[in-house]
DNA sequence: TCTTTATTCGAACGCTCGTTCGAAAAACCC
DNA sequence: GGGTTTTTCGAACGAGCGTTCGAATAAAGA
């Protein structure tokens, strides 16, 4: 990797731990600067602004979890086991790059123009990629009833930005199974230890 | 009500309105004022300032949705039927204030200080009590994993400020049919039609 | 009607923000 | 080492922000 890619990647990336920390409009552009230990005026040699900052993060972090999700789901045809393979690929990614992927689900209205459309292109492959999933799981349900529960599950997953600790007593894999298990088999019904389904 | 009142309640719901669409730090303080009718100068009649209006408007929706929780609660005694009511109180009030409650889904960073402080204690005791919920529905489950499942179905739940429309083809009683359904049984389990279950 | 209090508002202040500019410094090439 | 390109940065600008102030207006009480 070249050494301007090297220092566009590394700008992106504190960027991104500010960004989700205090939040892209609470940020500033000086606060930036400081935590990627460039001056203030040598991040626009990188980057066209705050706003193209924001989109080179979400367009890096939401094709990349993309293409995961693709090629984790290469592994079986399966209906079920697709699921699981798509659930637990997003939130152990989502553990992973929690930043980036805080970044990508709670800063959603701050973009704009074709940045926006360009996200929002990725976001609609990657929502329409579970519904599908969800349609050969149960083929029979109303599609109504299958998108609300796209997004229930979805709900599910991306709100562990506001709880999970990639450091604490749960690690990913174990809340990947135990989400799994409750959307699949319901709370109450999957009493099962979390190692190991029925 | 006392005029006064009515208007400081006014302000608060057009304010929360501005805020649910915008984002807080994104709504100015002149956006306020062309929203409710007030004079720039006017709404600090009312209130401290900017961060003074977010408080008014999450402290005063949390606090009704942790007594309508509360109240929702006390027509029966049955742990699966508890957990029920409490989901479908949330989800019907949520789509009922889409408005305030993605104020305080979204906007829970933006406070600071004694606000703050007041707020999280209401927020604590209102996941408190679900978590008992959880307890009650299934008390051999390790506290790990009930406070991971109580955060997944808060997940669930608040998410839908993020692609449900009230006025949709989807009431708000039959989605929280659907992921209390989902949530207790399962999608998969779950194949009955919406209206009535098993 | 006069006095007092409650309510509204135009205008302005001070500050912080994102961005720009021109020059300095570093890296690269012959 | 001279010349060119790439990379960095201090300093400043202009706009927009939340907030304040004092006066004007409306309401209430005597």
């Amino acid at each position: 990797m070249r050494p301007y890619d090297e220092r566009f990647t590394a700008l992106l990336t504190h960027a991104a731990r500010v960004f989700a920390g205090r939040g892209y409009d609470r940020t500033t552009m000086r606060d930036l600067a400081a935590a990627s230990g460039v001056s203030l005026a040598g991040i626009y040699y990188y980057v066209r602004g705050k706003e193209d900052l924001l989109y080179h993060i979400q367009e890096r972090c939401f094709t990349q979890v993309l293409d995961g999700a693709e090629s984790a789901l290469q592994v079986t045809v399966d209906p079920e086991e697709r699921l699981t393979a798509f659930i637990r690929h997003h939130v152990t990614f989502f553990a992973a790059h929690m930043a980036e992927m805080k970044v990508l689900s709670h800063e959603a209205q701050a973009l704009s123009g074709d940045s926006l459309r360009k996200v929002n292109q990725i976001k609609r492959r990657y929502v329409n990629l579970l519904e599908r999933l969800l349609k050969d799981v149960a083929p029979e349900r109303p599609p109504l009833e299958r998108s609300a529960a796209t997004y229930a599950l979805f709900g599910m997953m991306n709100w562990i930005y506001n709880w999970y600790d990639p450091a604490g007593a749960l690690d990913s894999g174990t809340l990947a199974d135990l989400l799994t298990r409750i959307f699949l088999g319901g709370f109450a019904e999957a009493r099962s230890p979390v190692t190991g389904g029925s």
